[in-house]
DNA sequence: TAAGATAAGTGGTTAATAGTGGGTTAAATT
DNA sequence: AATTTAACCCACTATTAACCACTTATCTTA
């Protein structure tokens, strides 16, 4: 199934004192009605925080009620994924808290990258986001194996 | 059957000196009308305590009842589940106490954290959780075999 | 191109809620 | 009947969320 959304664009905000991050306003446009300005901040698989709209993660969170808390490797996997999923909503002002726990896991400290990428929003550390750049090139190999995936 | 609960996030707060635990206002304000308030604890299979609302618990009763206890599996499993389980409510301010046994079980002295695992709460000592999150890495074996399962 | 109007980003204050602690009464147990 | 235990109620504090205000940027139109 293809998302309704598609999060595009590179914005560089900071955060203020009251943990408190915009969403880009090209960004913040996309939210359907449906949504209501609802979405789910989590953490994501490199240093980063990701930002799902309520849809996006209800579809998400779907797949995961499949899994059965009897297996072990379920168990730690549903933790794991759920725990540091927190449901939030941007303000008037299209701004949201970000909780501490990802403020630490994502290394935030002033200024913050907000990246869109399809169905998922990405807030980064400037700087890492600079380092995993340079050091995470795509080989041709993968490039290779990729092409027969997608058609772009 | 995918339920209607659908806990997320993690929180730490501390036990009284009465054995209350607070449960996190966003989980609470989910349990619905006709739950009033009232749910289940139990052992966890892992070293925490396991919350169900009643509605979803009655959902795992009819569950248990399809095992034959000819098994011996069975029977252990339905011995050391069913003999646990407390029916509870939480008071006006949205605490319950949490029985000895289970504060024993689940190794708890003065600080839970608290996390959605979607049909269910989990209570930690926080120190348990953190070494568990730490030894029980899954492996690249299992990931694979879960990608075949969810699509996330 | 300049000026006005609109929208976007940032900062702070106030009001509401959540978490915590303790005390009182009712119930239960011995 | 006395002691313990559990339910209920009240109160304080800290945190969070809603609200208001200002500045900067962008777009529009004369």
């Amino acid at each position: 199934m293809s998302s309704q959304y598609t999060f595009t664009g590179q914005f560089t905000f900071s955060i203020d004192s009251k943990n408190r991050i915009n969403i880009p306003a090209p960004l913040r446009k996309q939210f359907s009605q449906k949504d209501k300005k609802t979405f789910v901040v989590t953490r994501g698989i490199d240093q980063c925080a990701w930002i799902y709209p309520i849809s996006e993660w209800n579809f998400i969170q779907n797949e995961l009620t499949q899994l059965s808390s009897l297996s072990k490797t379920n168990r730690i996997f549903l933790r794991n994924h759920l725990r540091h999923a927190n449901i939030l909503k941007f303000d008037s002002q299209g701004r949201f808290v970000l909780p501490q726990s990802l403020i630490n896991y994502s290394s935030i400290d002033k200024d913050v990258t907000i990246i869109g990428v399809l169905n998922k929003i990405e807030i980064w550390n400037p700087k890492l986001l600079r380092k995993v750049d340079q050091s995470d090139e795509i080989d041709d190999q993968s490039y290779e194996e990729l092409s027969e995936r997608v058609n772009i």
